[in-house]
DNA sequence: CCGTATCCCGGACGATACTG
DNA sequence: CAGTATCGTCCGGGATACGG
């Protein structure tokens, strides 16, 4: 499993990109930042698998959430739920029956940005044997 | 700013990618989840900041990071950096001079994951400013 | 200069109980 | 069923000081 080198090609359009986010960055410095008020809230491991899930099973209720996404507590699912929802992410709909019903679904907005988090995840997943043996290497040496 | 509608195409090969990964996660269930202990280690706000510095300037010391990366704390970018090279994402070089001089660089398997970051992180600084307006809608209605 | 060591605090998180 | 409320815990993370 080898890492694909780099092209010089490849360097200078990240080179490129790389210029244009840090002027961004650079523009609000102070005010906010995109990658801490944004990305962050976005990109903890809680809220990735949500969204992953909801890609997975284009509509879930609650519990239904809390069992897939192994580990979370009441309140941490619901936070998140809020912000993510607060943000664009996902659309929250209630069927006042009783019981009451209440699903979630990714938003368009919310698809696109699965997009890219499934780019990430693949590479992660793909990669991941060997960033644990990276690990384990580094460790004992 | 308009997010791009899903083609039928794409979500069937969001489908399959998703598939795919959840069966990943599926099979060592319990065991280990790639999300949780591999990408959440470096999907952190410092640790993005670090590794897209890194992209920008080639090598960085540990006191020019430390600006860079503002806020962070001795304790906590020593930490990040430590973990990130342990998962061979950065190289640490030490030159025993005096004062000593210690250098980190990202590996090539760290350029690799620098071009996903940027996509992402592209991604949200395209979309940050709707995102804050569809926070700020979600709090009045 | 490059960190580690120490101390301390606030906030994140988990568990549980409870309500509409 | 879908959360909120409450409480206790824990640890991430900030500040400072110091050692190699």
């Amino acid at each position: 499993m080898e890492t694909e080198t780099i092209t010089e090609n490849q360097k200078v359009r990240v080179a490129k990109k790389l210029k244009k986010m840090f002027g961004h960055m650079d523009r609000r410095e102070m005010e906010y930042c995109p990658i801490r008020d944004v990305m962050a809230l976005a990109s903890d491991k809680w809220s990735i698998l949500i969204i992953l899930y909801l890609g997975y099973f284009p509509i879930l209720r609650f519990n239904q959430l809390k069992k897939k996404v192994y580990g979370i507590s009441n309140k941490v699912l619901s936070e998140r739920l809020k912000i993510l929802e607060a943000d664009g992410y996902l659309s929250r709909q209630m069927y006042p029956e009783v019981p009451i019903r209440v699903e979630y679904q990714l938003t368009t907005f919310g698809h696109s940005y699965l997009l890219k988090l499934i780019d990430l995840s693949e590479w992660v997943t793909t990669y991941s044997d060997q960033i644990i043996d990276n690990r384990k290497r580094f460790k004992k040496g």
